[in-house]
DNA sequence: GAACGTACTGAATACGTATGTGGCCTGCTT
DNA sequence: AAGCAGGCCACATACGTATTCAGTACGTTC
């Protein structure tokens, strides 16, 4: 049986196919007893209006693609966790607009940037993807440049193109610090870039350093600091490079829950304890954090929050409103790594 | 500026519009000259095939949708980390095989059944949800009836209607349980629900007695089971229901890996060790697992075989092939909850 | 009773692409 | 020289909906 189409409805109901098309929109002005009759007519025959005809006439397609990019380094599959709980709060407040969900994961190699909204398959984009800013910035300013509409998660910076949403990864790192600073810490080392490719963990850092100068401390030593990347296995090399260094911390802010992870077993290899030779806090506050042995202090990102935000900011944006970034407060969560219960 | 349609190209390349139309898809018989010149010009342009249009004539889509449903009762930011990780897994075949992926979740109360491809929003559907089969029984009733392309991740069970592809669950659980038999355990205990509402558990269940029946053991008593539902809370309740029943057991066989990481801090909070007292095993392998203290042995799915399997089945029923739901094998992974190095 | 507003509906058309059909041209066969 | 095949292309049209415009019928007002 082919599908029913309003040509259809409209025969049998006796109208012709607008007003089919306005009895079912509700917007237009058809009396309330076509209505009815054109609506039991519709649910009979399982008519549903073919989205494809109805987005090509009204020029936009009520849906919004969500690009994730990966570090083309990292393991395929294998996805960022923070960023699977966000999918779950940007799904569901699509829906609830709503709005349908496209989603890719896409390398930053490929050329995603020409394709959703230049084909109509999407009326806005939402960009997800720690890493290497200077590496797409190119396609950023490219988006920008064709009047793209899309929004992007990460680090708020004043000089950037387009419209960004982040969380406040200063304050992040600056109240982890302080946490372990009032413990009584007092050589704290930082896992994690601390270059500017990945601007979030610059910020973590920076916000480690500021806690220090806070507490009128001296700036920590370089020889308290590691390169690590968000993988358990980097954080775990890591934090055995720097217990190499001899004179071990007595505490470890990891610029990511899975560098921490890593980090406390390269401690336990060690021989020392959690939290009492070393106290460790994360970033992210993922599942696994809180799974951890001993549970994981972490700073947590507002994933629900920043789901929502995402979603609302490109729909103002759809409707030609005026827009700009937002910055999330961070929260820390005490557990039991850092010694508290 | 307005988007450039074939039209536009047509005349700046002094062809008509259906000679565009087949210089780009490739298919047509037209000249090479031509198609080079009509390529130069699209690619100035920026000209993308507009899909609605395209969809529209051609009467498909090349998308597919993701429906994931939830049990109605858990906490709404969390989603079940295996379905994440197959989620990755399912992106990039569809991806790689040139389709988009519409990606929703639902609550299985709401009439997601209706939509996506009667709306022609997508060509076929995927469904995946643990849980409740017969609530939705009736939902893939109709989509069976309804003559909707779909594939559903699952327990595969004989009668079923459409097209199934799961885990060997009995599989697994057999060869959970037979290990911990091998490692001399004699009162293994299972946590995770044992009756017909959750068909997964059920059959990891029948595995566990099976290994039981292999070893030439008497059947499992009752009293070393207690239902569970995969969450972490839930697996340390069940733990908790059966330590005090008195007589602990010395092994733990868990429905999912969440139940078995409750159970674990379960065990913690009794002050019994793992492996030492009680060994554990799961089910699923998430992230979480390899993380925990001690590592979880558990058993795998092939989260990226799997997603293949459904993209690739979901597919060849679009093509009208004869298709057939799969058992695909569960792998077991030894760590170190079972002792062994 | 004429003029007019209101409430509803139908005819026509546009959205941008893909494809069936038929025509023109060139080059070749007999 | 007539016919024929094949390569290349244009014309016309279909896909299913949303919207503009114009019309009809009816009631209202003076």
């Amino acid at each position: 049986m082919a599908k029913a189409t309003s040509f259809d409805i409209a025969e049998l109901a006796g109208v012709s196919q607008p007003t089919v098309s306005r009895a079912l929109s509700g917007s237009g002005t058809v009396s309330e007893a076509t209505r009815k009759r054109i609506e039991a007519i519709a649910r009979q025959l399982n008519y549903k209006v073919d989205k494809n005809a109805s987005n090509l006439r009204r020029r936009h397609s009520e849906t919004l693609a969500l690009l994730l990019f990966e570090d083309p380094t990292s393991d395929e599959s294998m996805i960022n966790p923070f960023f699977l709980s966000m999918l779950g709060s940007i799904t569901r407040t699509c829906a609830k607009r709503g709005y349908d969900l496209l989603i890719s994961f896409q390398q930053m190699s490929a050329n995603w940037h020409v394709d959703y909204e230049d084909s109509r398959k999407a009326d806005g984009l939402i960009l997800l993807g720690y890493g290497d800013y200077e590496a797409y910035r190119a396609r950023i300013d490219q988006l920008v440049e064709q009047g793209t509409h899309f929004v992007r998660w990460g680090s708020v910076q004043p000089d950037q193109p387009g419209i960004t949403i982040g969380c406040d990864n200063v304050q992040g790192g600056r109240e982890a610090t302080c946490h372990l600073i009032g413990l009584g810490r007092r050589r704290i080392a930082f896992l994690g870039e601390a270059n500017s490719r990945y601007p979030e963990f610059l910020d973590r850092y920076r916000g480690y350093c500021l806690a220090h100068h806070d507490a009128g401390l001296a700036p920590p030593p370089l020889t308290l600091q590691a390169d690590a990347i968000t993988t358990e296995q980097s954080g775990q090399d890591a934090m055995r490079r720097i217990l190499l260094r001899g004179d071990p911390p007595d505490a470890v802010f990891a610029a990511s829950d899975l560098i921490a992870i890593g980090a406390m077993h390269a401690l336990a290899e060690a021989g020392l304890s959690v939290p009492g030779d070393v106290a460790v806090v994360g970033f992210d506050d993922i599942t696994a954090a809180s799974l951890a042995n001993p549970p994981l202090t972490t700073v947590a990102q507002d994933a629900r929050r920043a789901g929502e935000m995402l979603v609302d900011t490109l729909l103002a944006q759809l409707r030609d409103e005026t827009v700009e970034g937002a910055t999330l407060p961070a929260r820390l969560v005490v557990r039991r790594s850092t010694g508290v219960h």
